[in-house]
DNA sequence: TTATATTGTGAAACCGCTAGCATAATTTGG
DNA sequence: CCAAATTATGCTAGCGGTTTCACAATATAA
């Protein structure tokens, strides 16, 4: 790894001083003349000496690196997230190990543990879909290790967190459909067990009550992997247009169900809005140049990461245990589009 | 980091036993007896132990992480790739780093000088777009660090690289457009420095030249930052429209060009293809449902990474220097859609 | 029974860096 | 001019493993 890079023995014996002079000198430490130090540091600066962070762990028992658990990177939100978290972590220090679970718990299990083992400061994780037991976290975290939650959260463990307002996100969607003359509106979204689809849900289902409305319960559906393949999404898309009265409007969750249910819609050749209004979460730039420019609920990914990234700082530079926790909620932006332009009343 | 985490000392002490056996039976040496091995191992599960890696990392010189330098992650092509990377990196046992240079030369002189003091024990690079000066990392290569480029590549280090067939994904595209009955076509592209830039323009030339055609030189557009701002694209493309003779197509590069382009088109209500068509290099599972449907050539992502894993592998793991490197070039794929219907005769 | 081979265990050095403390060198005060 | 105080430097232990080598214990052969 190091390759022969040069060490502070061999500028000890070089500059004929012991290790100990050399390593405070370099530290700028008061024990040391300011000659010896100036002797010191040119030495060290004309090898480019760099000191190895791993003796420097092994010693302080500190890596300065945390570690980056989430679904998947080719999620634009998760890539803003990534950036969010990076900004902030890049400032301090830190370093950032990204692992995905692909949605799949045994993959989290394995990459929280491989995570664990490479000796991360802090961790930051945001759920997979098939996560429904938390005991991987749960020792960790008892053990001591520093964890933030973002976006898919758990209140199993007590610790900080930030999620965007889902419940918030849910209800504007069915509303913003609702008052544009939709009234049979399904949902397409993620397990219930993770914490995004519970409240957008009950977003959804509030907006519908307050109108008055009930739907069947054939409307809601759940993709048991957040849409991680096609046939999934295509699957419960078929038991949607095959019920007798069938949807008007969908309401998606995720970037992945959102713009598969678009790409499959149109392969239906089912018309947008006309025959079906759809809004869905998204974070892609590309929503206004899709066929139809697409009606979204945007979520602050980059200022999740920054936050979430702050606040695990919070607990890792804190000198005394952390015991009260905050979840903050950021506020998600809704953005109409033609695809769920008002109904043409036939 | 590690949180009273339990040492091999721990258990010397409990089992009554030295570290050096203690170690040794966990390395299943052959010098110590099966019961003791045994007796070790078993206390070892039960109180979940695990060896600091830090440890492991001094005492043995490789940290089993490898860094990856890329311009962004939000580009759908670089997250496939280092899904790639990843899959590969997993089940080697290695651990991955992601730094983005967000196409800025300092920060990617920053990010591998801050790779390189974590201790990796290999490089993947893809070159910012701002990039000329290989200095910072020809210092590492002599020293020794493993790299391997992939994507966007120099010949000033001689090493392993993963390239696309960038030459015949401009010939193909540009045919393409030429076969479609266009032939004023435009070319915005990244700066005229980075490899894929240089070889995708002269594919471009040749299907030109064989074509016997020969565009205005206006007709090429470097933007400077890959497209990072779209005013970037904006200013090439209000010059293109500008022209006397206005092109009828244009054939962009990159995922983030490509999409601007499409955005802004769009945004001035240009037809396409009418007005003009467009074809663009993209690894966007949406390109079916953007308006128009686009266009693409598509690089395979995943397989570059993979391939550039396996050959950082090779290098890391050989026993001796490795000399003879190799630049292996993948194939991309053409997609037709409706951005670029034959052209109307009127 | 004694010499020799075999096997299991432990002491200690080491990876590179840090930090407390001892010691040497220098300055200051009486 | 010597003792005390100050300042600069070096010794050493330790972070948590790994590994070489010495040694003790046991088995085998003569």
């Amino acid at each position: 790894m190091n390759f022969n890079a040069i060490t502070i023995r061999d500028i000890a014996k070089e500059l004929n001083l012991s290790v100990s002079t050399v390593s405070k000198a370099l530290r700028d430490s008061y024990e040391i003349s300011e000659k010896t130090k100036k002797l010191v540091v040119e030495y060290a600066e004309r090898n480019n000496y760099r000191p190895n962070p791993i003796a420097q762990s092994l010693k302080h028992g500190h890596s300065k690196s945390i570690g980056i658990v989430i679904p998947t990177i080719e999620n634009q939100f998760f890539s803003q997230v990534i950036n969010g978290i990076e900004s902030v972590a890049y400032n301090s220090g830190f370093n950032v190990i990204i692992t995905q679970t692909h949605e799949s718990y045994d993959l989290e299990v394995k990459n929280v543990s491989h995570l664990a083992r490479r000796s991360i400061d802090g961790l930051l994780i945001s759920l997979s879909t098939e996560t429904k037991d938390l005991e991987h976290l749960k020792k960790l975290h008892k053990q001591g290790l520093p964890i933030v939650f973002f976006d898919r959260v758990s209140d199993e463990i007590e610790t900080h967190k930030v999620i965007a307002d889902n419940f918030k996100g849910g209800y504007d969607a069915t509303k913003h459909l609702l008052e544009s003359g939709y009234t049979r509106i399904a949902h397409i979204t993620s397990p219930p067990n993770i914490s995004t689809s519970k409240e957008r849900l009950a977003g959804y289902n509030q907006a519908l009550a307050e109108a008055g409305l009930q739907v069947p319960e054939e409307y809601i559906k759940h993709c048991l992997h957040g849409g991680r393949d096609a046939s999934e999404i295509e699957n419960v898309l078929t038991e949607l247009l095959s019920l007798e009265k069938k949807p008007d409007a969908i309401f998606t969750t995720s970037d992945r169900i959102t713009t598969t249910t678009l790409f499959l819609l149109n392969k239906l050749k089912i018309k947008i809005p006309n025959d079906i209004a759809l809004i869905g979460y998204t974070n892609t730039t590309f929503a206004d140049v899709l066929n139809p420019p697409l009606s979204s609920v945007y979520q602050p990914g980059f200022e999740m990461g920054q936050k979430a990234m702050e606040m695990l700082l919070n607990i890792i530079l804190s000198k005394r245990p952390v015991i009260k926790f905050e979840t903050l909620v950021l506020p998600t932006r809704l953005f109409a589009r033609s695809s769920t332009a008002c109904k043409r009343l036939v």
